[in-house]
DNA sequence: GCCAACGTTGGC
DNA sequence: GCCAACGTTGGC
């Protein structure tokens, strides 16, 4: 079993939604790397932290799990949608997607400050400088010890 | 709102 | 294939 971190805006999509809607089509990736690990890592079952951005502070603050194999993202073909790509065709999907289902919430938020001050997580990708990646691995001893964090 | 970091696009 | 211009992300 493999664990991740996905970001999401909370204006956007938050954990309360994701709790409310219990499993949700995580749509809209648009980019390469992000869109590999969905289709080449993720298996249904692996574990996610879900994680706060562009607000404050931003920070882990729940846990989901990969409920599909990674599948066409149907925004694609919708001349409608914000995430529609007029190179991408039913025959080649350009994008991805699996869906999310919940897990729980985290008693409290981690903080990116908190994590970024932990000599323990200073290799996890989510700390490197300018990463803006949306969808990144998280290594088992990493997930493990933000979990004593909680 | 600013801006650093990064990805993508397109001219050449 | 290079690289400047541009758009986006996301912390601050």
């Amino acid at each position: 079993m493999n664990y991740w971190l996905m970001k999401s805006e909370p204006e956007a999509f938050s954990i309360d939604d994701l709790k409310r809607k219990k499993t949700e089509a995580w749509d809209g990736v648009r980019n390469y790397q992000a869109r590999n690990f969905m289709r080449d890592g993720m298996r249904p079952g692996d574990k996610v932290f879900f994680y706060h951005s562009n607000c404050n502070p931003p920070g882990i603050v729940g846990i989901a799990e990969v409920a599909t194999d990674a599948y066409p993202d149907p925004s694609q073909f919708d001349p409608k949608s914000k995430y529609f790509d007029a190179g991408s065709s039913r025959d080649n999907p350009r994008w991805l997607l699996v869906d999310v289902k919940f897990v729980r919430k985290l008693k409290r938020t981690i903080s990116l400050d908190e994590l970024k001050s932990d000599q323990a997580l200073v290799d996890m990708p989510l700390l490197r400088k300018g990463n803006r990646l949306s969808v990144m691995p998280v290594d088992a001893t990493h997930w493990k010890h933000i979990l004593t964090l909680e």
